[in-house]
RNA sequence: GCAGGCGUAGCUCAGUUGGUUAGAGCGCUGGUCUGUGGAACCAGAGGUCGGUGGUUCAAGUCCACCCGCCUGUACCA
């Protein structure tokens, strides 16, 4: 027993869930995208701004901690003088926090175009690609009322999805407006204070249309639905008529024609739609003898797809079609703060993961026109209007995809010790590997035999190492040997070609050419230097 | 949160109706190896069998609870 004692119970080294470590690789790839979209960002004219992870909880919004759920959602601690405070689950509510401390001064020109990108954290259930720390990057626009600001982050989307490398076609920027699906609710008789929780089951259970289909929609808006597990999940408890309805108008095809679907009520084409707005509507809803007249009048479905008509009109006019931005009433977004267009991001290739099952990443990002958030602190309306890209969502998209990341980066040269007692001379040349921007270093381990220091450098995925022995040194040499052409010499059958290739992989240069010859080598296999 | 499934070495997995000191492959470390990377051979390290409690002469194996992971679902700014 006493000798157990020495380890008694070991420390368990573990992450918390949902966390993640990140790696070179990681790390290369994340700053390569953060740069690609930063270029972006910077081209449309937005400027950076950064805020800390931590605000004071009421100033993030709903999610205040209760009794019942102190940490629900959000990470939430007190201050010494009791003040809760809480880490960012976004980067739209502290930028609002901080364009209402500086409204109306000299430090802040409206209307106000900024970006930033950040970590967030939600306390949340983690998931494949879903993790409690993410990166974020928003973009957005502070004191802008007029359509144009949201044609601009639709087009902001396409383009940066096109500069991470996602081919056209393979990405879609959705775009709805959120008063279009209040009008159809209010019209089927969902207004009002009493029914704003059906109202939320009912956005709810639209925005699963594209996970559940037609078909658990419908579920969901009518009695509920059972899950394959059994679970069952309460529906919104509409009529039959009720659901047509809103399914129908999810149906509508507004994607490649959508201003068709404003048409003026004084168009005289339709004298036989009474006065409608909509064209080509579903006959659930033209046959409606309960609602139909009230949804093709309704002013407030009207001024939606007005603006998104307005919308779709500058986008096409500066050349985006609807194969990079298209109209879909479906799309739901946020139910909290969103009051008119919103926009989502959607990857429309399907990959397949390591077992061969499909995965869907759908929404990489999205956004929306906040006309609220930022009055929340000030008495006035202040129309603001954003885009936020999950960009941690969308690296695990792009590296399933083959797009990032797998590939090591190249590793430092590697300059072997041969003699033990020449250590100092091996350092020498690591400096003056280093002086000239070459990223270098000594073999730091047991040099007992050059083969384990070889290997050692072949892990690092080195381009080449440094050796110089006795015989070398007599010569006022060095041996570089490039392992990169190296790496395929055992594939080679042939004796002469063989040679011919270990030649050329392995040469001897004088001492003080040491660093040139280097550099050659780096050229030639594409590697920077600095 | 709810429902279901799964937890044995760093990884992938064996482990009999409950029965002695829990195994294999890969990986890791060292050696053969003071002149050359992916090889071979040899040796070694590494396990509170997810945790705690219970049943039993005896638990990796049976039971309860807890933790973690996976799938679905709920919530999601």
């Amino acid at each position: 027993m006493a000798d157990k004692s020495n380890k008694p119970h070991k420390l368990k080294a573990r992450l918390p869930r949902g966390l993640t470590d990140r790696g070179p690789a990681e790390i290369a790839a994340t700053r390569q995208m953060v740069e690609a979209i930063r270029t972006v960002f910077e081209r449309y004219g937005f400027e950076p701004v950064e805020t800390p992870a931590i605000e004071y909880t009421d100033a993030l919004g709903k999610f205040l901690p209760d009794q019942d759920r102190p940490n629900e959602g959000v990470f939430s601690f007190q201050d010494d003088d009791e003040q809760w405070l809480s880490l960012r689950y976004d980067l739209t509510a502290p930028l609002a926090r901080y364009v209402a401390e500086r409204i109306g001064t000299e430090h802040l020109v409206l209307p106000y175009r900024s970006y930033r990108f950040g970590w967030v954290f939600r306390n949340e259930k983690p998931g494949p690609g879903r993790f409690r720390q993410f990166l974020q990057f928003d973009a957005d626009t502070v004191g802008a009322p007029t359509m144009a600001a949201d044609a601009e982050m639709c087009m902001l989307a396409a383009d940066t999805m096109e500069a991470l490398g996602i081919p056209r076609g393979s990405y879609v920027v959705k775009v709805n407006n959120r008063k279009v699906l209040d009008g159809v609710l209010e019209v089927i008789g969902l207004g009002g204070d009493e029914n704003a929780g059906k109202r939320l089951t009912v956005l709810r259970a639209i925005d699963k249309l594209d996970r559940l289909g037609s078909l658990g929609v419908k579920q969901l808006l009518g009695e509920g639905r059972k899950d394959e597990s059994g679970d069952f999940t309460k529906g919104a408890g509409l009529d039959a008529e009720q659901i047509d309805i809103v399914l129908g108008f999810l149906e509508i095809d507004v994607a490649h024609n959508p201003s068709a679907a404003l048409l003026p009520r004084d168009n005289p084409a339709l004298a036989n739609m009474k006065g409608g707005i909509l064209y080509r509507v579903p006959p659930a809803i033209s046959n409606s003898e309960r609602f139909g007249v009230a949804l093709q009048e309704s002013e407030v479905i009207r001024a939606g797809i007005g603006e998104l008509d307005q919308i779709r009109f500058l986008v096409e006019s500066s050349g985006y079609g609807a194969d990079r931005i298209e109209t879909n009433f479906a799309v739901v977004r946020g139910l909290e703060y969103y009051t008119g267009p919103v926009y989502e991001v959607e990857l429309t290739f399907e990959i397949n993961d390591e077992k061969g099952r499909p995965v869907r990443f759908g929404s990489v990002g999205g956004g929306g026109r906040y006309d609220g958030l930022v009055s929340r602190f000030r008495g006035e309306p202040v129309p603001a209007t954003g885009f936020s890209i999950g960009v941690s969502r969308l690296q695990a998209a792009l590296t399933a995809l083959g797009k990032l990341g797998s590939k090591a980066e190249p590793g430092p040269v590697v300059v072997t010790v041969f003699d033990k007692d020449r250590v100092a001379d091996y350092q020498k040349m690591v400096a003056s590997l280093r002086a000239a921007n070459i990223r270098a270093e000594l073999y730091l381990g047991n040099p007992k035999n050059i083969g384990n220091q070889l290997k050692y450098a072949d892990k690092r995925s080195s381009p080449c190492v440094v050796i110089q022995g006795g015989d070398e040194k007599a010569r006022g040499e060095v041996m570089i040997k490039d392992l990169i052409l190296g790496a395929g010499l055992t594939a080679i059958k042939d004796r002469d070609e063989y040679l011919k290739k270990q030649a050329e992989a392995q040469f001897a240069v004088k001492q003080d050419a040491l660093v040139e010859a280097v550099r050659k080598l780096l050229a030639r296999h594409n590697i920077k230097t600095s």
